[in-house]
RNA sequence: GCUACUGUGGCUCAGUCGGUAGAGCAGCUGAUUCGUAAUCAGCAGGUCGCCGGUUCAAGUCCGGCCAGUAGCUCCA
């Protein structure tokens, strides 16, 4: 392999995976070096780096992640060739049980019958794997190996089974470019939002309800302003807005087909001597709202949005800040149309998720779900629904990834991933069309031809989870809020007492256009004032003084430390309205 | 839920070998009135996550529980 040749580039992914597969092997022959009686179970490239699993007699820890590191480039440096070859089943089984590796023989053991049993060989090392790998240990720069972190896994990823020690590494064939990475790994750490949402005063946490996140002032008019402006796209989008019961009866979840599938994430309760369910999901009440009056096919589309509250019991282990609560308010919209609305109907909520995620700068990509296995309905509709879904978004324009047998169990869907400022992916919206809910709920319409019909319906949201968008946007924005969003956009900053009565006056007429303005009274030095207003990543900071009171001027700054010189209050007002106005970024 | 680790004033953290808690920031009081990223002084604030055990003595050691962190699993 020569590096001049543009296969062999750490942009083509699959010789980045081969560089970082053989990387994995390198690890373990570091490991097996080290420490001989550890068993070996498997090592893949991954999306970011690789891993090893280990079955180790004590539990490793990260300080003996450097020893490890030394070893490998150590291996690097040695240069040892990779050697691949091949050995029928039983000769394979009784090289690893010689070995001394039993992981390596179950793995043998449940290949398929056919499988090609292949090994690869680097001095004294040998491993079984497919491959493919680089020629030598000498292709990977030892300086440019990082073992990230250490942390326990299951063997096959099962939880009754062991618990193997997973090493994590990463590597490149530059150091500037592991040191770049590991760059930008600190500055996620640096943006993370449960740090970012105590500093910034926007929500906590409880000991009190774990997963149930609280808002604190400044959250709370975070999450109106976002979902003031979130009301406003989806009437102009032509949705009504519902809200319904918390708690309903079991007999409901029952009827919608969520307690069979969802029951132990589910939170119940008796009222009166009969079972209740707080629920998990919007739909059934939505179906409920349908179903309270007839409708003709002159009502549809009707679009029905709800900020529903839902609770969830999630593992104690997979709570995340607000990235993954036991309690969330989803921005759901069960759609009921006629079958020949749908294209349509999915156009226009593509369209309704374009213009709100190019408001926060986020770009997406879509992946579009389609039948499962486990599947309800004749696969004739579930080809008519992909097909559907397909079309609406090649009309307009837009790539999409197709991933096989992931729909839902009652229709396909289209999955939006949202890349943020760093790169970083979140699945937020989805479209999914649904063919079970209108049959369990027998929902009906008078056609045209004066008989009944069932509508299709769609189930979409397009931030997810308000809570878990709000972790997002307060990583993606690194806490400083565009203007529009900020709790508080305007700081008035008085340089002495003198000032004190002029801020307030500022402040109050500031208020009274409608801006979120906070004065900072404190007899402390202007300098420590703006130190503390940018720190609170507040847009503007008015300094106001002596010459200001004079001239009748605020002198505004912006969090960014740049100054806007003196100007009247109506120019700086009309400056900030029309930041806001805009939704700027 | 599983594995490992962590849990000290509102926040960030220190606390050696067990001898009964310490700093900075924030707060309060006073002084200062100083025009673009930290003014000075003083005061107050903690049954060291909770429960139990070992010990003459536990923030320090042991056990259980709770919560958090990383990952695994899960996310219909």
């Amino acid at each position: 392999m020569s590096e001049e040749n543009n296969q062999y580039t750490f942009e083509n992914p699959e010789y980045r995976h081969t560089y970082w597969h053989t990387c994995s092997h390198v690890l373990a022959q570091a490991m097996k070096r080290l420490h001989p009686e550890v068993k070996l179970a498997i090592g893949p490239a991954i999306e970011n780096g690789f891993y090893y699993d280990f079955d180790t007699p004590e539990p490793f820890s990260e300080t003996q992640l450097a020893e490890l590191e030394a070893e490998m480039r150590k291996i690097c440096k040695e240069k040892l060739k990779l050697e691949r070859f091949e050995l029928p089943r039983a000769e394979a089984v009784k090289f690893m049980e010689e070995k001394g590796e039993p992981f390596k023989v179950e793995l043998i053991n449940d290949l398929p019958e056919d499988a090609v049993i292949s090994f690869y060989k680097q001095g004294e090392f040998t491993d079984l794997c497919a491959g493919p790998h680089l020629d030598s240990t000498g292709r990977i720069k030892g300086n440019a190996i990082k073992l990230t972190a250490c942390n326990a896994a299951y063997w096959r990823g099962d939880s009754s089974r062991e618990t193997l020690q997973r090493i994590y590494g990463i590597a490149f064939p530059k150091k500037e470019e592991l040191d770049e990475y590991l760059a930008k790994l600190e500055e996620a750490k640096r943006r993370d939002h449960r740090k970012l949402g105590k500093e910034l005063g926007l929500f906590m946490m409880a000991d009190e309800g774990p997963g149930f996140p609280f808002f604190l002032p400044k959250g709370m008019v975070l999450k109106n302003t976002l979902l003031d402006y979130w009301r406003q796209c989806h009437k102009r989008y032509g949705y009504v807005e519902i809200s319904t019961p918390i708690i309903l009866n079991q007999e409901l979840w029952h009827r919608s087909g969520h307690w069979d599938h969802y029951k132990d994430n589910m939170y119940t309760t008796v009222i009166d001597g009969e079972d209740y369910a707080v629920k998990p999901m919007n739909c059934p009440g939505g179906m409920l709202v349908y179903k309270s009056e007839p409708h003709s096919y002159r009502d549809l589309p009707l679009r029905m949005a709800e900020l529903g509250l839902v609770h969830r019991h999630e593992l104690s282990g997979a709570l995340h800040g607000l990235f993954r609560v036991r309690c969330f308010t989803q921005d759901d919209a069960h759609i009921f149309m006629t079958p020949d609305q749908m294209k349509d109907e999915i156009k226009n909520v593509v369209k309704l998720f374009d213009e709100i995620y190019s408001t926060f700068g986020l770009t997406y990509q879509i992946e579009l779900s389609t039948m499962p296995e486990d599947h309800m309905g004749d696969e004739s509709v579930w080809h008519f629904a992909e097909q559907t879904l397909q079309a609406a978004i090649t009309e307009m324009g837009k790539d999409f990834v197709i991933n096989e047998g992931d729909g839902a169990f009652y229709g396909p869907k289209l999955d939006f991933h949202l890349a943020d400022s760093l790169g970083r992916t979140w699945q937020c919206g989805t479209i999914q069309l649904d063919f079970q809910m209108p049959e369990r709920f027998e929902l009906e319409y008078t056609g045209e031809d004066g008989e009944k019909h069932r509508p299709v319906m769609i189930h979409r949201a397009l931030l997810g989870s308000i809570e878990r968008f709000i972790g997002v946007i307060t990583e993606h924005f690194a806490g400083a809020f565009p203007a529009w969003l900020a709790p508080v956009q305007v700081k008035v900053l008085p340089v002495t007492d003198r000032a004190a009565g002029y801020a307030d006056q500022v402040a109050e007429t500031l208020d009274g256009m409608g801006f979120r303005v906070e004065v900072d009274h404190r007899s402390e030095k202007i300098g420590k004032k703006i130190r503390e207003a940018t720190l609170e990543k507040i847009p503007y900071m008015l300094v106001v003084g002596d010459r200001d009171m004079e001239n009748g001027t605020v002198s505004p700054r912006r969090r960014s430390g740049e100054d806007l010189g003196g100007m009247t209050l109506d120019e700086f007002a009309v400056l900030l309205g029309e930041e806001v106005a805009t939704r700027a970024l």
